[in-house]
DNA sequence: TCATACCGGGG
DNA sequence: GTGTACGGTATGA
């Protein structure tokens, strides 16, 4: 019987790793860090790869050996030199990793072992430019944060700034250096500056005067058609905190946007006094106020270590897991990045053969189900959802990949869903703010990500090595099989039914109902449901108004409104249009009718006398054409944002973003403060065929025109507004 | 109108 | 040897 925990965290019990080079020629440094000191050791392996056939391949100093199973990866051969491999290297079925990882993968080594998070030496820095294209705009400010936690800024002459960022980097010598968007643009920007200053970037603990690069997908390309690459600097991590914010915001759902300062903010890692200066008046502000940038970037590298710190848990978790560097496991994709090498090791270890890497079958997957059962508005939601569904499912009826003899993939999931309950149980008895929390926390949410994903590794065809449509076909068949039955269950329990989803559902239960009464509802169709998968109540609201499929309106029961999907929440919608709609809504859901109708001609009346501005009407457009290619299109189609820039006879850039609005008089222009000569009558007309519209489902044709007539036009056959009720209407399908 | 391509960030 | 956990927006047919 294979040791399963031996796959999950390797088997070399080495402590403190914290860092790993290893050169094609089998010789490997390893950074230890032991009771806080440094401790750097050389160590020699042999360079393996995995190949189809061996008929070509036998020659002197090679060693090979056969592998167990059917696998049609089945002979391991190794050298003591990486350059004795070459001739299998090209080979497109070989499997051949990076030095590295060759490394990690044999030794059953991991990183971090013994480590906190708070036992790494962590820097963080931060550039301060001109503008954002290192070909024309240069280096102003460094900001850095030491590992001791004092910050500063490092400024003056371009090239001796360099110099002194990489002497401090040398002096400090951290394990890790952070920033937010590190790998899109501090590194490459200092990579290019030293370059033309002539200045050696040697950031690495190795005496190599410059970076080494690697193909990541989400990098930086020097030009058109280039590949994408990441630096690297041997023996150290580089942490780029976006990731961890990408990677966050997947689980969660609930940041805004990324950016590091709304990013802190969110997070409450801000101070309340932070500096905070426009990117593109940095420069400007700069040449006045110097003192001002400098609290500004000092406050960019606290903000990055504190989020560092608050959302790089999981990355650190896992590179006690796989076999990979930290700075690999920070930014990889979770199948391909994650479960692919932690399956490659286990094989390995088991000393059996590895299937090849099949192109995708063509086989068409087959998705989750999404079902409308109504619109229009409702009372008393409750919505039900299934925790974990598809690895729940992957573990009640054992669906696998076919080629994975070992049955790897489910022993991992089946064992990262017991130790996660083990984690979040312990997270939760430790003292709220512990570095034990912490790392409790952080070992939970690197589980839940290699829990989750081991779906999508069943599912991503070509890329993964044990991938299996068919398998991950059986998944999502289970999972539309269990909505179906959740749904029919639910529904001869006297709900009614308003929107499914995956692995949740949305619906609204009988008046005389009590909130056990919803409870006990859930727990007696979670009874139902195949052992393993645990159906729980996630949420109850006092009113939903459903207008499409993963659009609608929440009302909580302390009359906190949420909107979902692209009719209710975008950033293009016109701002008065967006607030007419929140009232409206506000109004609808309590079922006051008249409010609506108020909203409404309150609206129009505030158009019709200017109250708004032109801010208020204008949309938010990005452009995209250059001055150029709009001039080509512009006898075809015009646009209203060009129009606006060219009225104005203003240049712009790609990318740019402003605000637009139509004039009296059908013109165009752009928002700025105090106008408000927009035409009135176009923003009447959109307010109802734009936002009012977003609610016709509540009503049905003929109360949705008593409710939205035109004030002007006294109706002949009217009903009063008293006696309109919202409606709710069953869907087909 | 509908599909699909692209972006998210940094000064 | 980069990578199929999304959701919004911009674009083309």
């Amino acid at each position: 019987m294979p040791d399963h925990d031996e796959w999950l965290w390797g088997w070399d019990p080495t402590p403190g790793i914290v860092s790993v080079w290893a050169e094609p020629s089998g010789h490997a440094t390893v950074w230890r860090r032991v009771g806080g000191e440094l401790r750097v050791e050389h160590a020699r392996f042999r360079p393996w790869a995995v190949v189809d056939r061996i008929d070509d391949v036998r020659r002197p100093g090679l060693g090979v050996r056969e592998l167990a199973g059917d696998g049609e990866l089945r002979w391991l051969v190794d050298a003591d030199d990486a350059r004795r491999l070459a001739h299998v290297r090209d080979r497109p079925t070989t499997l051949i990793l990076p030095p590295d990882e060759q490394y990690l993968v044999r030794s059953g080594r991991t990183y971090f072992r013994g480590l906190g998070f708070d036992d790494l030496r962590r820097m963080q820095l931060d550039l301060e430019t001109t503008g954002l294209d290192p070909g024309r705009d240069r280096i102003l400010m460094i900001a850095v944060r030491r590992p001791d936690g004092s910050a500063t800024t490092i400024e003056g002459d371009e090239a001796d700034l360099v110099r002194r960022l990489v002497a401090e980097v040398r002096a400090e010598d951290p394990d890790v250096i952070e920033n937010h968007n590190l790998h899109g643009f501090d590194l490459p920007f200092l990579v290019q500056r030293a370059r033309a200053l002539g200045v050696a970037l040697a950031l690495g603990r190795t005496d190599e005067p410059g970076l080494r690069q690697r193909g990541a997908r989400r990098g930086v390309t020097s030009g058109d058609g280039e590949p994408r690459i990441r630096y690297v600097a041997p023996g150290r991590e580089l942490i780029d905190t976006l990731d961890a914010v990408v990677r966050h915001d997947f689980a969660t759902r609930d940041l805004p946007e990324h950016g590091l300062k709304a990013v802190a903010r969110h997070l409450g890692l801000a101070g309340a006094d932070r500096e905070v200066i426009a990117g593109d008046r940095i420069a400007h502000v700069y040449a006045t106020d110097p003192e001002r940038v400098r609290r500004y970037a000092r406050a960019d590298v606290e903000e990055v270590a504190g989020l560092a710190r608050m959302l790089g848990g999981p990355a650190f978790a896992l590179a006690q897991m796989a076999p990979r560097r930290y700075e690999r496991l920070a930014d990889a994709g979770p199948a391909t990045g994650v479960i692919d090498p932690l399956l490659v090791r286990a094989y390995l270890r088991a000393g059996t053969a590895l299937p090849l890497h099949r192109p995708g079958t063509g086989e068409p997957h087959a998705g989750a189900a999404l079902h409308l059962f109504a619109s229009g508005v409702a009372h008393r939601i409750v919505k039900a959802d299934v925790a974990s569904l598809y690895p729940s499912l992957m573990r009640t009826y054992r669906i696998g990949p076919a080629r994975d003899r070992l049955g790897a993939l489910l022993a991992l999931v089946e064992r990262l869903l017991d130790l996660r309950l083990e984690a979040k149980a312990k997270g939760r008895a430790a003292p709220a703010g512990s570095a034990e929390r912490h790392r409790h926390e952080a070992m939970s949410a690197a589980m839940k990500l290699v829990i989750n994903s081991a779906y999508g590794y069943l599912a991503a065809g070509a890329l993964t090595r044990f991938s299996d449509v068919e398998a991950a076909n059986e998944v999502t068949r289970r999972g539309r099989e269990v909505l179906h039955l959740m749904c029919r269950e639910l529904a001869a329990r006297g709900v009614t039914l308003l929107e499914a989803d995956t692995d949740g559902v949305y619906f609204a239960v009988p008046e005389t109902w009590t909130e056990a009464d919803e409870r006990r509802v859930v727990d007696d169709v979670a009874a139902l449901l195949p052992s393993g998968v645990r159906l729980e109540l996630d949420g109850r609201y006092a009113a939903m108004l459903s207008h499409e499929p993963k659009n609608y309106a929440l009302r909580a029961y302390d009359g906190t409104l949420v909107l979902r999907g692209v009719a209710f929440r975008s950033s293009r919608a016109e701002p008065y249009g967006v607030a007419f709609l929140r009232a409206a809504i506000d109004r609808l859901l309590v079922g006051d009718v008249p409010g609506v109708r108020t909203a409404y001609l309150a609206s129009i009346a505030a158009l019709r006398r200017r109250d708004l501005t032109a801010h208020d009407v204008a949309t938010l457009v990005r452009l995209s054409r250059t001055p150029a290619a709009y001039a080509e299109q512009r006898a075809e189609r015009r646009e209203l944002a060009y129009e606006a820039l060219l009225a104005e006879s203003r240049g712009w850039e790609v990318g740019e973003r402003v605000r637009v609005y139509r004039t009296t008089g059908g013109g165009a222009a752009l928002a700025r403060d105090g106008a408000r000569d927009y035409d009135v009558d176009h923003y009447v007309r959109l307010l109802r065929t734009q936002f009012a519209a977003r609610l016709a489902r509540a009503f049905t044709a003929d109360d949705f025109a008593v409710v939205f007539a035109d004030p002007d036009q006294l109706a002949l056959f009217t009903v009063p507004l008293e006696t309109i009720r919202p409606i709710l209407r069953r869907e087909e399908g």
